[in-house]
RNA sequence: GCCGCGUUCGUCUAGGGGUUUAGGACGCCGCCCUUUCACGGCGGUAACACGGGUUCAAAUCCCGUACGCGGUACCA
C-alpha cells in the first residue's frame, strides 16, 4: 500500500489538509505501506516559497513523519512536480499521438468570448467541450499544416483532452460506493497550460501512476474530477488506484470553512494558528480524526498509535462536518491530563514567563502538577499570576462577599500561626487554620475564603493548602499580613 | 442552470428492516462531592428534512421534493 499527501504550495497548511493527510497517514501505518508527501507546484503564479516548510514543519508537529518526499528522498523522487517535467510532457505527447488530445490555439480572450456568446440564463457556465470544441482554433477544427505552420511560428497553445461523447463513466469511491457521471457532462480539460506546465488532472494521475500509489484519499472537491482523471487513467494505460473522496470540513455556522468565514468568525484555520492558539497536536489530531470518522465504539480519546489501531477508511462518513471549537477544547483539556508536569512546565514557560517574569522550574513543575486537571491550554497556567507574585489587586465581587469585618484581624492571627508553623505542610497548615477556628469562635469558611483572597487575589483555585505550601511559607505570611494591612476595616473618620 | 455528493439531538456521531421508550460524546441545565472554582459522579434538555411507495413491520429499502455542499478555471 502506497498512499500520498500532495498539497499544492500556496499558502499555509489548514485544518482540512491536515486531516487529509490524517487519514492517509494512518492507512498507511496501519497496513505497513508507505506515506509520500508530494508538492503539486504547477502553478506558478500562485506560489508561496514558505508554503512548503510550511506543510513540513505542521506534519510533523502534527506527528506525521512521511516516508517519501521532499528533503528526505525515495525511490520515486523528486517530489516536487516542477522537477517532473519530462514525465508530463511526454505522456501529453502519447495522449496526442493516440488521438486522446488535441492542441487548442485559442487565447484567454477567445475563450472569454465563447462563454459569453453562450452564457444564458439556463446556461450560467458554457463549457470547452464536444458541443464548442468545433467552432474554436485547434487541431480538430485546424489542418494539418496550418496546425505546424503555428507550432512552428510558437503560438500559445494548449493541450486538451478529447472526450468522448456518450459514455457513462463509473467508479468505485471506498467511501461513496458507485459513482458515475456521464462522459458528455466533461469538458475538454486542459492538460498542458500554455507555459507548458501540466493541470493538476494531468500531473496527478502520472504521478499517482508513476509513484505506485494504491489509494488516493483526497476532499469531496475532487470527486467531480474523477472522470477525466478515469478517462486518463484509461487513455495512458494505467489502471487507477482505489479512490476515497472525504467529506468536506464546513464553518462551525454550516457554510463553506473559507478563509473569508474562518476571519469573519474568529476562528483559526491553518495549522500554524492552532499551535500558536496552544492546542496540542494529539489533541488536534484526534479532534480532526473524529471530523468524519468514527470508531464504532465509544472510546473518545485516541493516541496516534489508538488511531492508527482503528482506522478504516470504510467508517468515514459521508455528508460534510462543522468545525467544533468547544469539543476540540475539550480535547485539549483531554490531553493536558495526561501530560505530565514537566511537558506542562515546558509547553507554558514562555507564556508563564511573559506574565511574570523568570520562574523556577521546580515551582513551575508544582504550580502545573497542582492545576494540571483545571486547565484546557499549558498555557492557562500563566492566568494564575499568584503562584509566582502577590496579588496586585483584590476581586472586588469576592471582598464584598468574603471580606467581613472580622477578616483582617483572622488573616492576621492565621498569618502568626503559620510563621510559627515549622512543618509548612497541607495537614499543618489546615490543623493550624481549624484551630484557630476553634480558638476564635468562627466558622471555617470564615478564615479559609478571606486568606484565599488574601495570598491570590481571587476566589477561585485549587486545593486552599496546596496552594499555600507552593507558594511557600516565607511569602504566604507576607501576603497574608498586607492583605490585613490594606484591608483591614477603618474608623469612619480617619477614612480618606 | 446543469452534473455529482449529501441530509439522525445545537455540534460530532452510533444504529443500515423487528433487539430502539433512537445509544454515546461536546455544549447547555440541575443535583451530589466540596473551603472556592474546576475535576469526578448522577440526572436532565435535545434528533431520524418532507411526501409518497415497498413490507406484517422502515431511522433503516425505493422514488420524488426541499435544503446543504462540491464541480462547472490556462487554481489546486
Amino acid at each position: 500500500m502506497r498512499v500520498r499527501f500532495a498539497p499544492s504550495p500556496t499558502g499555509q497548511l489548514h485544518i482540512g489538509g491536515l486531516r487529509t493527510a490524517l487519514y492517509n497517514f494512518l492507512l498507511a501505518r496501519k497496513h505497513g505501506g508507505t506515506f509520500i508527501l508530494r508538492i503539486e507546484d504547477t502553478d506558478r503564479s500562485r506560489f508561496v516559497p514558505d508554503a512548503e516548510q510550511d506543510i513540513i514543519d505542521s506534519l510533523r508537529w502534527a506527528g506525521m513523519e512521511f516516508d517519501e518526499g521532499p528533503g528526505k528522498g525515495g525511490v520515486h523522487a523528486p517530489y516536487h512536480q516542477s522537477e517532473r517535467f519530462d514525465l508530463y510532457k511526454s505522456a501529453a505527447e502519447k495522449l496526442l499521438a493516440d488521438g486522446r488530445a488535441y492542441i487548442a490555439f485559442d487565447t484567454p480572450e477567445d475563450i472569454d468570448a465563447l462563454r459569453e456568446r453562450l452564457t444564458t440564463k439556463e446556461n450560467p457556465a458554457p463549457k470547452y467541450d464536444l458541443s464548442t470544441r468545433g467552432s474554436m482554433t485547434n487541431s480538430l477544427t485546424l489542418s494539418e499544416d496550418e496546425v505546424q505552420r503555428r507550432l512552428d511560428a510558437g503560438d500559445p497553445h494548449v493541450v486538451r483532452l478529447l472526450v468522448p461523447e456518450g459514455e457513462t463513466i463509473r467508479f468505485h469511491d471506498l467511501i461513496r460506493g458507485e459513482v458515475a457521471f456521464d462522459s458528455t457532462e466533461v469538458d475538454d480539460q486542459i492538460l498542458v497550460k500554455s507555459d507548458g506546465m501540466p493541470t493538476y488532472h494531468l500531473a496527478n494521475v502520472v504521478d499517482d501512476h508513476a509513484m505506485e500509489i494504491t489509494h488516493v484519499i483526497r476532499g469531496e472537491e475532487w470527486l467531480s474530477s474523477v472522470p477525466k482523471h478515469m478517462l486518463l487513467y484509461e487513455y495512458l494505460g494505467h489502471k487507477p488506484p482505489q479512490m476515497a473522496h472525504l467529506p468536506l470540513i464546513l464553518s462551525p455556522a454550516g457554510g463553506k470553512l473559507s478563509k473569508r468565514s474562518a476571519d469573519t468568525l474568529g476562528i483559526p484555520l491553518n495549522v500554524k494558528q492552532y499551535r500558536e492558539a496552544g492546542y496540542e497536536p494529539e489533541a488536534l489530531v484526534n479532534f480532526l480524526a473524529f471530523l468524519g470518522w468514527n470508531p464504532g465504539t465509544e472510546q473518545e480519546v485516541f493516541s496516534m498509535e489508538e488511531l492508527i489501531e482503528a482506522y478504516t477508511v470504510q467508517r468515514t462518513g459521508q455528508s460534510g462536518v462543522q468545525l467544533d471549537l468547544n469539543k476540540l477544547d475539550w480535547y485539549n483539556a483531554q490531553f493536558i491530563r495526561r501530560l505530565s508536569a514537566k511537558d506542562i512546565a515546558s509547553r507554558s514557560r514562555d507564556a508563564v514567563e511573559v506574565a511574570v517574569g523568570p520562574v523556577d522550574e521546580g515551582k513551575l513543575l508544582a504550580v502545573a502538577d497542582l492545576m494540571r486537571e483545571r486547565i484546557t491550554f499549558a498555557n492557562d497556567l500563566a492566568d494564575s499570576t499568584y503562584f509566582f507574585r502577590g496579588p496586585d489587586t483584590y476581586d472586588e465581587t469576592g471582598l464584598k462577599k468574603r471580606w467581613k469585618e472580622d477578616s483582617a484581624e483572622l488573616v492576621g492571627l492565621y498569618a502568626d500561626l503559620l510563621e510559627s508553623n515549622a512543618s509548612f505542610t497541607e495537614a499543618s497548615a489546615e490543623a493550624a487554620m481549624r484551630d484557630l477556628a476553634e480558638t476564635q469562635g468562627v466558622g471555617f469558611a470564615q478564615i479559609i475564603h478571606p486568606v484565599r483572597l488574601a495570598v491570590t487575589g481571587v476566589t477561585i483555585g485549587a486545593g486552599m493548602f496546596e496552594t499555600l505550601v507552593v507558594i511557600g511559607k516565607e511569602e504566604c505570611v507576607r501576603r497574608l499580613r498586607e492583605a490585613a494591612e490594606a484591608l483591614a476595616p477603618r474608623p469612619q473618620s480617619a477614612a480618606d
